[in-house]
DNA sequence: AGAATTTACTGAACCGGATAAGTTGTGGAG
DNA sequence: CTCCACAACTTATCCGGTTCAGTAAATTCT
């Protein structure tokens, strides 16, 4: 089927290609009834521009990149992403961006990814996840001079934007609200130890058991997986000190450490007090339901969404902090027995 | 940062465009040497070729669309399409093909999606997923003349490809199997009521019962979230006549029935056994584990991704079967008390 | 009324590749 | 030694938009 042109309007409105290109983009140099009538003419015709050949004469590809840099088998059931492209989605349809996806193994791998898709002039901009400490990925994107905007901070990451959390402050809350239940022996198992904002966790997390004068503050380090997080769990659990609560830097991990709690015959939460980091519909599916630190991923995608359509626009865009955690009581956290 | 075009290279090897775009892509028209060294300069200075330039003269945008139909909340959560995704990906980065995705919130809306991909040339083909009963989609996209593939059936599509698994076979050895070990009363909770593949299930699903003799085969209608798995979990049993066994159309309202189960006091598998479609690592997670019908989605995505291809190159595709579900019988399942 | 400005267009160049058609230079056949 | 075929290029055109430089007519200004 033959897709209507620019030059099939001109010639049925009787104009040139110059005229239909200014009326259906609103700019001046056409009257507004010739306008009118070139619109109605596309309508009819199911006229939609060929996006090749705008980005080809200099305007943008209306397209934004983002990687998932997980296996397969996490990408799967960690239902962060999926949030974030939702949110990340209704912003780029209203605006009608386009968002292009791609599955990498490491982060040499994405940014090939970044380079292909820039010099292919595929994308306007990219989402970039799990920043790292000295994250070879910053430093290729200012060369490339790609605009971007970076999840997973505060990081240094030059001049380019950040959309982040406030890890520090949900994790002392956090703690606190345990400690305030009664619990002295809280430990922790953490996500991808070399993730930014993994660090600020275990970080704040030493922090505020210091102050509060807990002896210690373990953090199991692991990687977001079930059988990782079940394992971790099993290792808390098994010493001689045992921690009464458990705090898990997602829901897939605290999920599974439920379920070694309750095959090793302890009760959650008489025994065992759970905590999940990110609440997800998985968290109010177990029983019992998991205490959890909520925030809107979706509403979280949708600002680093705007942050980047800015930073395509040219505007100066700054750090942000947005969607900050906030603690959902619910039946996997007690005072300890 | 200006990025290098053809031209760049030509300069730099002294030779015309035109060689350098018959060097670069394989074709005939170049010496050996001059091939070799014009590849050379195109890696020396990180040369891409521009997408749109690329699309805009006749070639493809080496690009294919999927639509997310389902709301936020069930998305982030469904491991399905995350699997999916993984599998598709797999198939096309091996081949640069990139991957656009959109949410959308009706087959309408995904109908207009379509349509404005398509005009604008974005993408080479689309990915249809949860085929209904006299699909709106399939006239449009034959309209259109728009290369697809469907996953979710088998069901009319007429000349449209059709990636498809064995859902019937599935259901019947399922049901069989918790007849063997001892189940008459066993209960369904099915997914959206109007995607064929759910009426499919149904439909195995009733007949095997009345094959094997059970008086009733009820299904559930549900949605695939866990809230409305959880529900129709408990209204099957407050009945009279319990089941003693439930088959969930996806993993997620078999963790929720789970739950169900374990608030309701009642032990799994002694009092209820639980059978999930589709494994996802959420099944090994809870406790107990769930005996699940696997097959492995992203090899299912994968296929549907090298179909598409196919059709993409002209090649004639027929229907094929690929990843049937078998069963994995873990701790959800046992003979009745 | 005549000049200056504005409006509403047209025509053509341009973006960066692919490709058909034309132009050399070389070697082999006759 | 000439003619022809073929390899190895070059040149020019096209894809479908955007945009700039013109241009004729209408409007405003003095």
């Amino acid at each position: 089927m033959k897709r209507p042109t620019i030059a099939d309007i001109a010639r049925r409105a009787g104009v040139s290609k110059g005229a239909v290109s200014y009326a259906l983009n609103g700019q001046p140099g056409v009257s507004e009834a010739t306008r009118q009538r070139i619109v109605a003419i596309a309508q009819e015709i199911g006229f939609n521009p060929n996006s090749a050949a705008r980005a080809l004469s200099g305007a943008s590809a209306r397209a934004v990149g983002l990687t998932l840099a997980r296996p397969a088998r996490i990408l799967s059931i960690e239902p962060f992403f999926m949030g974030l492209i939702s949110g990340f989605e209704a912003e780029l349809a209203a605006r009608s961006y386009a968002l292009t996806l791609q599955v990498v193994a490491t982060p040499e791998q994405e940014i090939e990814v970044y380079r292909r898709w820039w010099g292919e002039r595929r994308i306007d901009g990219v989402i970039v996840t799990d920043l790292r400490e000295n994250d070879v990925r910053i430093p290729v994107l200012q060369q490339l001079q790609l605009p971007a905007v970076v999840i997973g901070g505060p990081g240094d990451t030059g001049k380019i934007a950040q959309v982040w959390s406030d890890d520090a402050g949900a994790i002392t809350e956090t703690v606190r609200y345990l400690v305030a239940l009664g619990h002295r022996r809280i430990a922790r198992v953490g996500g991808l130890p070399d993730l930014l904002h993994t660090q600020t966790r275990t970080r704040a997390f030493e922090e505020v058991c210091t102050a509060l004068g807990l002896n210690e503050a373990v953090t199991m380090p692991s990687d977001y997986t079930g059988e990782e997080g079940g394992r971790a769990t099993r290792r808390l659990l098994i010493g001689a000190d045992r921690p009464t609560a458990v705090i898990y830097d997602n829901d897939v991990m605290a999920v599974a450490g439920l379920a070694v709690a309750q095959e090793m015959g302890l009760a959650v939460p008489g025994d065992l007090s759970i905590v999940a980091w990110d609440d997800s519909p998985l968290c109010s599916l177990v029983h019992p339901p998991l205490t959890a630190l909520s925030r809107d991923i979706a509403e979280y995608g949708a600002h680093a969404a705007r942050e980047l359509l800015a930073a395509i626009d040219g505007k100066q865009v700054s750090n942000v902090e947005a969607g900050t955690a906030h603690l959902t009581p619910r039946g996997s956290t007690a005072p300890p027995r």
